[in-house]
DNA sequence: CGTACTAATTTTACAGTGTTAAATAATTTA
DNA sequence: TAAATTATTTAACACTGTAAAATTAGTACG
């Protein structure tokens, strides 16, 4: 009988609806905010129904970091594509890191907050859709190299990173500094690391 | 009486004494695994006793901060006062300012964690204590610039203050990356940019 | 159709959290 | 010694994540 699927597509469907309750409450009260009984409030469950779908509260915040990566991954794509010159890919790239940051503020923390470990992102993620695996290949190309696992391209991907993750946390967390500033400075930065992948 | 100078001094030290297990705390089992009970515990007392000293919970949070802050400003200070050029005084404080990161790593997490904001702090600490405080200014002395809060040197610091603490913030989540690289990666980047800073 | 079985869902429960108010114990003052 | 004050604890509340048991709903078969 088709009951089976037709029963399996509704157990699907609670599957992500449970994942967008809890990216509804992450995103408008914070992912500290976020608990199984509010998820189920939402949902119109009670809270230990969520547990057949999801291991723990743990593997709800996993989950969602994973779809934070995908979007992020979608945003440098997306910028990537409207350029030619390798130099405006990559601060294209990066400015679409930077704005996502701030757009999704929520996401951002749990993929690279201290709570999440995002260590084991590169093996729960497709193929190609890590920063690393979009950024590193303009990179590359624009050293002359062709492996993108390269020690030389390696260090330049974590140079770009760490200033502009940098950047990023400190302007989540203090709130201070004026953005006209940091533009600036993320501007600055990039080119001036761009220029020194000739060498 | 002095009986009086007595108990206020024996207050004065479950004070501390508040403080310093719940530090401990923090050091052995991370800042999320700090409850009030445990602290109560350590201190063998009753939970609600803390409440006599500390607001709540979030305020010890803060008060560690606190002491964060002013532990890296110590080490900073040894540093610099090491070395007699500005160059070399400004790598060495970046430097302790790395070395604490990884030391004091509950610290680190508290001090610059999505969690705790430490926007405050600049009003909470004492005056010259903060590491902008410290780190500003060798970089206007090299720039030539006498005050301290001149936007050039306020975007050299946050260009400084933004790799490092990207850097840290990577090595803290992603452990992958080994650290001869990133000891190379931060060692260039402040050069560069301490190069930068005579134009 | 009714019964037996299975799956879905809820109720209840436990151990833990931060925090407050009331009750008690200890100490100081008169 | 009695009263007043202070220190400390006990009890309680409203939460949290999670597990086991009880209940309900849905399906399959005789």
């Amino acid at each position: 009988m088709g009951s089976k699927e037709r029963i399996h597509r509704l157990k699907e469907q609670t599957r992500v609806n449970i994942l967008d309750a809890a990216h509804d409450i992450v995103k408008d009260e914070g992912w500290q905010a976020l608990s199984m009984r509010k998820i189920a409030d939402k949902i119109e469950y009670t809270a230990p129904i969520i547990y057949e779908y999801y291991a723990n509260k743990e593997a709800i915040l996993l989950e969602l970091t994973k779809k934070g990566f995908l979007l992020l991954a979608c945003r440098m794509n997306e910028a990537k594509s409207k350029h030619e010159k390798l130099e405006d890919q990559i601060e294209a790239m990066w400015l679409a890191y930077w704005n996502f940051a701030f757009e999704e503020k929520e996401y951002y923390q749990l993929m690279f907050g201290v709570e999440v470990n995002c260590c084991i992102m590169d093996e729960l993620l497709p193929p190609g859709s890590t920063p690393y695996d979009i950024a590193a290949e303009p990179i590359a190309r624009l050293m002359g190299i062709e492996d993108i696992e390269d020690d030389r391209v390696c260090t330049k991907y974590y140079t770009y990173w760490s200033i502009i993750h940098g950047l990023v946390s400190i302007n989540i967390v203090r709130k201070g500094t004026s953005d006209e500033i940091n533009r600036q400075i993320l501007k600055d930065a990039i080119t001036g690391i761009t220029r020194s992948l000739k060498n």
